[in-house]
DNA sequence: ACGCAATACCTCGTAGTCGAGGTATCCTCT
DNA sequence: AGAGGATACCTCGACTACGAGGTATTGCGT
């Protein structure tokens, strides 16, 4: 999740680490927050890995720069990483919002619309959070309010995220 | 978080291993599987805190079941966790529901009042996931499709979840 | 002149997580 | 009789993530 973040940060402009940082946090740091010692260790992955390029730049401002550059392995491997996300991208919301959040790096629209097809279906799936023995249980029936609350909840996200992508996956067909 | 829900489920019953699992899959496993690798390590550490003590049943049906029991500090814990969760806990929602499947524990209803309103309060400040400099974005201003989902569905859930924990909080208030 | 915040990057140890694989029992279906 | 699936638990290596801490520069306020 951070690694596409990063890929699709620098897909549109290089950056350097600071400043990606602060894009990351802007994202999805109110929700998950991410360490300088997760951030930095995963720049000198993706490096390692060939899909960025580092330039080192007399400081600006303070410390020296090292402005981050995607190559043409790391643009490829961006757009294949939105193309084919792993189940957890599609299931989990944090990581769904960051595919989202690049999704138009594929030029594709057919195969932006394959992505938000398998997130349909997996939300078209009956599930709960909580059950008896196998049948899933609604939010009439918990006499717990908190639990009734995650159903409540989780079922309004459902609604409007169902009824977004549809419209959205319309609009790319038509 | 899966510590929280092991300590969570054993609370109102103990449970072998493999039951646990299935809880637990029910519970977050359709957004978020867990891995065995992951809980029965999960289940020696708690073991090993002294959260939890584990006495070996003939197999019922198979192998050697491990039944498992929250010892005294074990509850107490539990009750620490919800009453007191980490900034993580709050801010995201896999977390965040987990706390509100177990919240019920805590006996005390201003407690239980308490963690909403933590909740309540992030929900309340202004927070987007695309800037303008410092300036959040609302989902007019965007041009691109995909983010313009990611806010609908996010206004669409924090809009949900904030008035059911309004209501929540009024009547455990009153 | 001094401290402090912001910029900018880094290392280290620890701990949590995962996938792949292993072991063994029991039951059902063929 | 044998295969396969469910039950039930475990180890191992690799990877990711985190908090705590460190380094160095610039600029602002007092």
């Amino acid at each position: 999740m951070l690694e596409l973040a990063i890929l699709g940060f620098l897909y549109d402009a290089p950056l350097h680490g600071y400043e990606l940082r602060k894009r990351i946090t802007a994202l999805t740091g109110h929700v998950r927050p991410v360490a300088e010692s997760t951030l930095y260790p995963a720049i000198k992955r993706l490096e390692k890995a060939g899909l960025l390029a580092r330039a080192t730049q007399p400081g600006s401002v303070a410390a020296p720069r090292h402005v981050l550059t995607l190559t043409e392995e790391g643009r490829q491997e961006l757009r294949r990483r939105l193309a084919e996300p792993a189940q957890r991208d599609i299931t989990d919301e944090n990581r769904w919002f960051t595919v989202l959040a690049f999704l138009r790096h594929l030029d594709d629209s057919a195969a932006q619309a394959a992505v938000l097809r398998r997130r349909l279906a997996f939300l078209e799936e009956p599930a709960s959070f909580f059950y008896d023995g196998d049948r899933p249980l609604r939010a009439e029936e918990l006499d717990d309010p908190f639990r009734r609350g995650v159903l409540t909840i989780a079922r309004a996200t459902s609604r409007a995220e169902l009824s977004w992508l549809r419209d959205t996956i319309r609009s790319l067909d038509g």
